[in-house]
DNA sequence: GATGAATGAGCATTCATTCAT
DNA sequence: AATGAATGAATGCTCATTCAT
């Protein structure tokens, strides 16, 4: 047993539980139809209990972005084959991170684009949203970056350029809702886009 | 004079102005912030006034979908220099129309991402959104089958999964909000994938 | 027929209706057990219709001390018995509105202590109320120094001090509710201390 | 050592700072922005801990009439100068009690206020503040008919009214907030007054 | 004695919608 | 065609109070 794993604070599993029916309700009727007193009910208890632990819907909000942001960094698609290259590796798993939210974690990707949109117009959310995806595009950069090195992608790439490139798509896909069959030829697409020769 | 031109019904040009209005607000405050009584007020007209036009919010919100497809259609970036190449020059007045969307008309595309996440909820508002998608993505998968026909595109493309690359990069880059330079170099790696040799 | 009495606008009608029940709220339990919903149900109306005409709690309130400074110009006490002096008659008045104000006016009263209460914390009431006060005190110096001059008054008075006096000890008869028989002493013990000899 | 200064209960302690910040809340607020958490807070205790000691609100406000009348006991304006007559002595104490009152201890006398009108809904405050205010009708007649008796005071004033007069007038000062120089020129006009010749 | 957690009842205010005029 | 007035049903939030620990 470590420390994570233990006793999880009853007044913590509380915030959780109360996090979490807020956030099914945004992915069920987007923040327009966000209702303190459904999310208190979903979460079984009082509506002054939702308000004790979170002081204000902003509150209660701020706190869906961070459990979005550890669900991106929880969960993940299947590993893909090892091929022998680290970068495809990754670039692999992107691909079945990306097909995994679209087919089995729909909500997560709902949720995000609502929380991006209101990014916008609200700063503590921008605070929760834009260093997730300022890492995601990090991480793709420098993923480039060891397949250039690696002979494995064409050495002709801009690698800020092409994490552009992924971020956008895989972004895009995630929001038009492109799902299987036409997912798998866009990372043939991609691939082939990236790959030397 | 032409259907066009001629004197609008005066009882159209409120109903513009109404969804105007509409439009506005929700690029300023999105669904969640849109107000029947803001809206009527900013047009300068009796809240009962709207409700005479459009029986419901979701009635207005209709017309704003379709006023938003209007300008999809009607606005455009500056066109591109002549390249020779039908595709090609498509393909660069796409880059330019995505480029103007985003940097001259955000409120274009904060409308219709909250279009997009309402169509998830709302046939109605679907039924005018995807048209517009497909539409999109039919001219992208038309402009490729063209490219490769001409010589100019590489011939090993899949021309579906292609336009969706194509639309679903797009779509994230407006979503993200990539801006210049960035977009530049997104432009310049999607033409060197798309491109023979 | 003449405009004050002719055709009572009815929205007038129902903002007047609105705050005597939130006058009567106040009288009734104070400031402290207001409660809209209450001055709605009193007035036999949506507690929406109340927002309608009194955007806020604070703006019925504002109606309440306009309404109560009216009351205290429209309502005395009966006229005393002419004595020959302007000054005395005046001050006779005076006597007479006190009486009636407590023993048959006890609403009124406790409505302007809670407001003068409110008004050290609200400026909006203050500017309400203090030009009442004033008005008061400056007719009662009036008053004082017209008797002097009469040859009624004591010639050693000290008109602005005088008044004061008297607005203290009205003020805090008011609000200690000496009623009769007491008040008939107060007001013989101010006139021996006003009158000459 | 004697019972009021020896080990103050450490119980007795905490009710004394819940009461205290009670009255503070209530001076700055007025009932009607009497919180139990606010007094909590400032007492620095936990909700729960307040209500240990005072079972509801009402008992504390209780609390607060109790605090209030011992400090009217026990704060008192500095000592007039001697001047022969016990009366007189007595008489401008109270003149030097009002005005320090009305100077030092503005919180005093708008919590007085304050539970005076609360007084007229509450007979449990009401069995507290009425006995103090008839303690000091009850001196203050006393004094006058010592000062006729002295043959300092006319001889034909009616000690009750006299008294009711002097109560009223102090009572109407605090409440109108009658301040220096014009507090003096009341003193002098009620010496005037009460003064043989 | 003291407190963190919890809640029923309620509060001012809002909102889309209706309707007589 | 247009509007002032009106409203039922919420909505986010608050408050005094309770209770297990």
């Amino acid at each position: 047993m470590n420390a994570q794993t233990e006793k999880p604070n009853p007044s913590d599993e509380r915030r959780r539980s109360l996090v979490c029916a807020a956030f099914e309700a945004i992915a069920a009727d987007g923040f327009e139809g966000l209702r303190t007193r459904s999310v208190a009910a979903r979460a079984e208890v009082n509506i002054a209990t939702l308000h004790y632990y979170f002081p204000t819907k902003e509150a209660l909000i701020g706190g869906v972005a961070q459990y979005l942001a550890a669900q991106f960094v929880a969960l993940h698609g299947p590993p893909p084959v090892p091929s022998g290259s680290v970068a495809l590796d990754r670039l692999h798993q992107e691909f079945s991170d990306v097909q995994f939210y679209c087919e089995q974690q729909s909500d997560l990707v709902v949720v995000m684009l609502e929380l991006q949109l209101r990014a916008r117009r609200d700063e503590a959310i921008a605070a929760i949203i834009d260093p997730l995806m300022g890492h995601w595009r990090g991480g793709l950069e420098q993923m480039i970056r060891a397949g250039i090195e690696e002979g494995v992608f064409r050495a002709d790439l801009d690698p800020p350029a092409a994490a552009s490139v992924l971020t956008a798509t895989f972004s895009g896909a995630l929001t038009l809702g492109i799902s299987e069959p036409g997912l798998e030829g866009v990372f043939v697409e991609l691939e082939r886009w990236l790959l030397r020769q």
